[in-house]
DNA sequence: GCGGAGCATGGGAACGTTACCATGCCACAT
DNA sequence: ATGTGGCATGGTAACGTTCCCATGCTCCGC
């Protein structure tokens, strides 16, 4: 038999006070004598209460519950997210349901159901759906993070900043010796893929460079499509050092695999620059240089922005977040050497 | 100006019946005429009722949520324990509220506070605390996950059988032609380090070989700890193929960066064996081979041993999760070569 | 000396749901 | 014809909290 839950009546009974007056001293509230504060204070703390959310959700409207929607947990990037937004919301009392949807537009309705119904105060999602019928239907605060949330113009978004990323990245190359990178992206449907191209493209506008000889080659956003992409690359006629700029590190590590396969090796004969700053990119020999997006940054600033939302002063625009560059070694320092002239 | 969700009440009057008829029909109770819930389903469809939560939590004294807290939800095992408790909890439509302690008892603490005040049906722990009052404080039922829950006894557990584990490993290395591998663990203060050695020595005597002479190196559980074992057992004078038997992937990748430091190679003069299973042991090259805990399999199984928990059949027993091996390559096969003959 | 301001406290409604009991109706057996 | 049982439905209390208003008291100024 498990006894029943002390309630904010069971401390006023103890400190001879009414429910009202128990409940202005615990709030901390104003009008209270001192001494009434500390007896129900003492009170509360002997019958060992603990305020019931779900009853103050009811009462108040706000739950103190945030939804996190993203694609899946257990992948190192949206964990890093889902470990920002946490941090960021635990320090201000909110607690975090967190739900994996998969890229599966069923089981995102699904987990946004569950979010409607637990009535918490807002959403953080990273939309799988084409639409926003859904996050409309959804009637509440909520923020988009990721890249697939550009595509909804005036909502509030959070993401890392590709064009920075882009310019960190070929300005790291450019100083490192290397010119021309190859550039290993993804497949031509993922919308990820053009954003890169085109932040490419604009940094060497830029920088006063034709963009036009740049060798694109296609992959799967994993290390197998890495792999293969690099061997394509690799079983073309070349000539002298390769550089490799891939749009993500699952494809950059698939890249140094496949590297090491054909006998070279890194960053003697190839080097490679990855991005997404995954932390098994130590793990490779040599360790990945990469650009890391700032994936607990953006679940932090997703929990400010979803803040705003909730109270009231939207910002209805994109954060762009920064990007940082990891040095780690898959980069050779050509910049001291010779210069190959190239055409 | 945000508008009120609809309540049962506005279902209820646009079907022009009663709460309670309303409510019955949504219930799928008994004793309701077909017509009329097929009146009050439609009604509901048609104002866009969701169910509220937490009124339902507060009458019922279910809220359908469960807490969930482990170390880092950003360190991959722990990221695979929450998948597979989100995906069981999902199937029944439960709702889990994550939390990451950093090992940190202080914060611990705050979360189950958090827990107990979001009136969670019960809670899913990997415990920090050498104690269990703040659990037994906790007045709710919990099921302990992982390694550190074995130090109590007679409360549901779940997590992996070392044992087991450890007996698929040495059986495999001695399959592939390997003896006596050199043991790389965590350090002594560790409870993990004790009960992977204990399962060692028990291995070894039901095989009926000595576990005396096997060579045994400590190091933290991180990546340099096992670089600093391996170049430790490397630089003290050895013959002929070593194998390694690493508590834990981390330290094994730490191991394989070693060798190739010294201008060795894995497998060809080092066979390196983890212990863990994370996916960025497919990153290194070789692949590393590990035996690798069922992560998610523990996630889910909590979740379930929780539901028996909560519905008072509760077992207050250890569930052991077996290990499966994840052949990738960093083992070299020996069996086939010339023995050779030791002491 | 008395009215009213100001403060400490108490009483009660409301949030949305479910569980229980009451009501009214029809059909069937006596 | 009348009691009885079963079924569809309605009414209402309760879950634990907060918020608003009422009450009673003290203290101050006229």
């Amino acid at each position: 038999m498990r006894k029943r839950r002390p309630t904010i009546i069971d401390v006023a009974d103890r400190a001879g006070v009414s429910k009202s007056t128990a409940a202005r001293a615990l709030a901390g509230g104003e009008n209270i004598l001192p001494e009434t504060r500390g007896r129900v204070l003492t009170a509360a703390q002997a019958v060992g209460y603990e305020p019931n959310h779900l009853a103050v959700g009811m009462r108040s409207g706000r739950s103190g519950m945030l939804g996190l929607v993203i694609p899946d947990i257990a992948n190192p990037f949206w964990a890093e997210v889902a470990r920002g937004a946490q941090d960021r919301a635990a320090e201000v009392g909110v607690s975090l349901l967190v739900f994996s949807s998969d890229w599966d537009p069923q089981k995102e309705e699904n987990h946004l159901r569950a979010l409607r119904r637990a009535r918490v105060d807002g959403a953080i999602v990273n939309p799988v759906s084409d639409t926003l019928d859904d996050l409309d239907r959804f009637g509440l605060p909520f923020v988009l993070i990721g890249s697939s949330a550009e595509r909804f113009a005036d909502v509030s978004s959070v993401g890392s900043n590709i064009t920075q990323a882009v310019t960190l990245g070929l300005d790291h190359l450019v100083a490192k010796g290397h010119q021309a990178p190859v550039l290993i992206v993804g497949p031509k449907s993922r919308l990820a893929r053009t954003r890169f191209l085109n932040a490419v493209n604009r940094h060497c506008i830029e920088r006063d460079v034709d963009p036009a000889p740049l060798l694109i080659v296609d992959g799967e956003y994993t290390l197998e499509g890495g792999r293969e992409a690099m061997l394509q690359v690799l079983d073309r006629p070349h000539f002298g050092h390769v550089c490799v700029f891939a749009a993500n590190d699952m494809m950059a590590i698939g890249a140094m695999l496949a590297v090491r396969e054909r006998g070279l090796s890194c960053p003697e004969d190839v080097s490679i620059l990855g991005f997404d700053g995954i932390p098994s990119g130590a793990f490779t020999f040599p360790g990945l240089t990469t650009i890391a997006k700032p994936g607990r940054d953006i679940g932090a600033r997703a929990v400010e922005s979803l803040f705003d939302e909730i109270e009231g002063r939207p910002e209805h625009g994109r954060v762009y977040m920064p990007c940082r560059l990891i040095d780690r070694g898959s980069l050779a320092d050509l910049s001291r050497e010779p210069r190959q002239m190239v055409g």
